[in-house]
DNA sequence: CGCAATATTGACCACTCTCAATGAGGGTGG
DNA sequence: CCACCCTCATTGAGAGTGGTCAATATTGCG
């Protein structure tokens, strides 16, 4: 069906080894001491459900999440039942980073399809990063990656349009699945076109009539969640191509 | 003239060490001995002038900057001479974190005005940390104090009109400078229209614009670069009162 | 003092939002 | 297993916020 697969239990723990401490590890220089140490502390959950939270706005902090398999939304909700999205989680990335300042979460992560999610107590991962230097650097490295994308959509947001912005988020999914190993041209977005647009900050109706207008193009095909994409350079240079930030009339001396 | 005094160089090192430090430190458990070992690895500079660059996109990482007196933005610059502010760094806020990732400055860093800036080299940080838990634990907060503060502007890009940004801009500023000792309703707006344009995601000509109009309807006065907060209030009533995220139709179950 | 950069103001228009109607799935219960 | 319903997606028409272009201050700097 969908990329995301009903993972049986010992899968989701062989997975988690390799997934969850890739996202932590990286290829940094743990040995494989360390890595069994910082492997203990890693909870692993059940399967996750379609629109189980992780966690709310206003709970207290107490984990990091690791997506093994399926995806996660995390989002700001209003009062009127509206919300904000901030942003979608795919296999290996990691959710919560906000939290750790105030030990409060700031934002809900609900869960977008069945999905396995490793579990990482912060106060024990912060104890074991004070023994290992290379844990320690690689949160460093884990946090400061998250600014930096964080503020890529940032200028994303304050500067591009419409249709740089659907493609700058086609691209970004399909890098980051390929990266996980899946296909880069052919996914299932687990997320619904408002959720898309409330992300991107443009209405549903805009996501959904730029998806025709690829699909007429020739750019992708899609149908319904179903995404194939055909020309990706073309929708990369879209997004590069667009260098109409605000200040544009400045010749730089 | 505006709030940039040019500091004499004994007083740059001890605000350095009051300002760089509650930076760093916060209120956390560091006793003086602890303290005086942060201290130690702190570089003051000399006083920085309008225009100079702390850093520029694409150059090794090296040092955090903390800013002691003036201010800073962070931009990415574009090929044609435009760019993307992305952020306004005012006293005791810290420059940098996203470069850890990968040991390299994805934005630049360009004084607004004459400032008193602090350098802190990271690797010599990073080390200290490692014998300093409380430092680590401070290290943790400011770096996801940082992804909230994104996360704020995303939700603010996402889903807000012009006049919620540019009042919640103006909120933001008197917010930070009150925590830092002055004026929360008085004071000299260090970056041009365009700057701020391009932070929020407008056009100057839109900035300029509501500056008028928040002017007509008794809100501020404003005049150039200073700016009188007359109903501080009546702007957080804008900001709050925006509560029209996308899938404001929705409600809750 | 004069030029260049910045700000302000106006007129126009386009991109995107809003409103509305229709269609297509997916889930639930009979 | 099918019918119904509810949510989600698509498409169209109209309107509005904010962008673009342009002209005119105003300031600051050399």
């Amino acid at each position: 069906m969908t990329n995301n697969n009903i993972i049986s239990f010992e899968h989701v723990k062989i997975a988690c080894k390799s997934c969850t401490l890739n996202s932590l590890c990286l290829p940094m220089g743990l040995d494989q001491g360390d890595v069994e140490k910082l492997d203990a502390i890693v909870r692993r959950g059940r399967p996750a459900h379609r629109g189980d939270h992780l966690f709310r706005e206003g709970e207290g902090f107490r984990s990091l999440y690791v997506v093994k398999t399926g995806s996660v939304k995390t989002y700001i909700p209003s009062e009127d039942g509206g919300e904000q999205v901030l942003g979608f989680h795919l296999p290996g990335e990691l959710i919560g980073l906000d939290a750790i300042d105030e030990e409060r979460h700031h934002c809900s992560a609900k869960v977008l399809e069945t999905s396995a999610i490793c579990e990482v107590p912060f106060k024990r991962l912060e104890e074991l990063s004070l023994t290992l230097p290379s844990l320690q650097h690689q949160m460093y490295r884990l946090l400061s990656k998250e600014i930096s994308h964080e503020t890529d959509m940032l200028a994303l947001l304050g500067s591009r349009n419409a249709e740089e912005r659907l493609a700058s988020f086609l691209v970004s999914i399909s890098d980051r699945l390929l990266r996980r190993g899946f296909s880069a041209t052919d996914f299932y977005l687990s997320m619904s076109r408002n959720e898309i647009g409330s992300y991107l900050g443009l209405a549903v109706e805009t996501v959904s009539r730029l998806f025709t207008r690829f699909h007429d193009e020739g750019r992708l095909k899609v149908e319904r969640k179903h995404v194939e994409l055909i020309d990706l350079d073309g929708l990369r240079t879209i997004v590069e191509n667009s260098d109409h930030f605000v200040n544009k009339r400045k010749r730089a001396t």
